[in-house]
RNA sequence: GUGGAUGUAGCUCAGUCGGUUAGAGCGCUAGUUUGUGGAUCUAGAGGUCGAGGGUUCGAUCCCCUCCAUUCACCCCA
């Protein structure tokens, strides 16, 4: 048989995975650089857990497991016959794969909350999976790195995220941009048009503004039911051009019978002005209306970033978050605030390769390899290596007494900047050879130098 | 769930208006007297042309079915 994979699925090389380490370890210490704290919850929840948490579409994309055993003798006959997928499943399947991070962190917060210091800050750094068909930059099992403050209501957190976003691109080197808004803003505008029930086919539908146009949001709200009236009333905000703080005066007067919408603009300017005096590296934020966000437990402010790169041909969000006031409620903890973003790990790293933004030296996982003379000089490398390794360099010896040419063409494939040559030569005279594999130069020198030299690159 | 595209060597692809031993580049392996790689040269290995069926004297090529991959929609990191 051929071998494969699931579809949506890959296999990461070693080349691979020494730029995703790079990348998990550059946002790693961004996350504990802000106070965040390592949690890690199953690949598997139970299926309770995730169901009716993401909306309807969210429902259908989580990939659900099977029960053990002969799961078929529970089912009735009755209902086998009725071929409901949907109810079928919640008697076969209660176990599933997590969609997220963030439920099973509420799901964690309430079984822990007596041990919880709040406010608490997790990071936590997993494979998700969703039974999506995948595309460019979409795939079926994805890493998400998210970190989240829960038990606050404080802007303050907002504009930390904001900060730690700066933190982890500017390492990286990838310039961005930060579209802001808040639901209570979104919400306050259906309000007024009367649509308070029809929200998510409203946030859906402009959510989808820059793609298909002014024009086909209507259509589309059009054809959910919306109102004309609010249709024709919610055009000028989807096509208004200015500042932020123009763009927050228009909302102002828009909302002003709303009080969930002014709460929004609140929040909102509230935050801008935190985030004013700071100056950012890499980021670059602003306020978007038509940001919307589909997981639909957000309930404040709501983020999304993108790459600022002229040069990028991926243009769809790497990094996305908000504040859910109650998420934690459903599981028996009301009036608990969270807020977080979630880094996408995969498609960032799709971008940096595009754009060539992994450091040159992320492929060299070893600085030294000792050329293998045969056995009347293995000892003397030998012990050469140990105490090259001993002072924190990465070095191996190569294991066959091979030709010169194989051994130096291995070291060529394996990116490796230095090699040792301690041969007969050399062990006579108690030193070694060194040779730059990139410039080709090399020259005769004690062990100590060796380190020093090895150390000062690094 | 809906629609489009593509499956030929390890990788990227050419090709035959249906005709005998199916090609290139890259990669891989090997090569000039026993301690020197990355550029060049020489040689070599490697393909039931995605699978099954049909049309035909004859199919990698035409038709059908299936499978896989991929892009877009929906939705999303």
């Amino acid at each position: 048989m051929k071998p494969s994979i699931p579809k949506g699925t890959r296999d990461f090389t070693p080349e691979d995975m020494l730029k995703r380490n790079f990348l998990f370890d550059t946002i790693k210490s961004s996350f504990q650089r802000f106070g965040y704290l390592p949690l890690e919850t199953p690949s598997m929840e139970n299926l309770s857990t995730l169901m009716g948490k993401y909306g309807e579409e969210g429902d259908k994309l989580i990939f659900k497991i099977l029960n053990s055993g002969d799961f078929l003798s529970e089912v009735s006959a009755d209902e086998l016959s009725l071929k409901n997928s949907k109810k079928l499943t919640s008697s076969i399947s209660e176990k599933a794969l997590r969609y997220d991070l963030t439920v099973p962190f509420a799901r964690y917060v309430v079984m822990h909350q007596n041990e919880i210091t709040f406010p608490f800050k997790r990071y936590q750094i997993q494979p998700v999976w969703r039974a999506d068909r995948p595309q460019k930059g979409r795939y079926r099992e994805f890493f998400q790195c998210d970190a989240d403050v829960i038990g606050t209501n404080s802007l303050l957190c907002e504009l930390e995220l904001l900060q730690l976003i700066d933190d982890v691109f500017a390492k990286l080197g990838l310039n961005v941009v930060v579209l802001i808004n808040n639901r209570k803003i979104l919400s306050g505008i259906a309000e007024v048009f009367n649509e308070s029930e029809k929200i998510i086919d409203i946030t859906v539908a402009i959510d989808k503004l820059d793609k298909i146009g002014p024009e086909k949001v209507a259509e589309e709200m059009r054809t959910k039911g919306v109102s004309e009236k609010a249709i024709d009333g919610l055009k000028p905000l989807l096509v208004f051009e200015g500042s932020d703080q123009e763009k927050i005066d228009l909302l102002k007067k828009l909302l002003q019978s709303s009080e969930v919408g002014i709460q929004g603009i609140t929040e909102l300017e509230t935050l801008l002005d935190y985030a004013s005096p700071f100056t950012f590296k890499n980021i670059e934020y602003k306020v978007d209306i038509t940001l919307a966000r589909g997981l639909n437990y957000y309930t404040g402010a709501i983020f999304e970033v993108k790459t600022n790169e002229p040069k990028a041909t991926f243009n769809s969000s790497i990094c996305g978050g908000g504040r859910y006031d109650d998420l934690t409620g459903i599981f028996g903890l009301p009036g608990m605030s969270g807020v977080g973003i979630s880094f996408g790990a995969d498609r960032i790293c799709d971008v940096l390769e595009e754009l060539n933004l992994f450091p040159a030296n992320v492929e060299s996982s070893l600085d030294l390899l000792f050329i293998n003379f045969g056995e009347d000089d293995i000892p003397y490398s030998l012990q050469l290596l140990n105490k090259v390794r001993a002072a924190g360099i990465n070095a191996e010896m190569y294991p066959d007494a091979a030709k010169m040419k194989k051994q130096f063409s291995y070291a060529d494939a394996r990116k490796i900047p230095f090699v040792v040559m301690a041969g007969s030569e050399e062990r006579a005279a108690s030193t070694l050879m060194l040779k730059d594999m990139k410039t080709g130069d090399q020259q005769k020198m004690e062990l100590n130098s060796l380190i020093e030299f090895i150390r000062n690159r690094n």
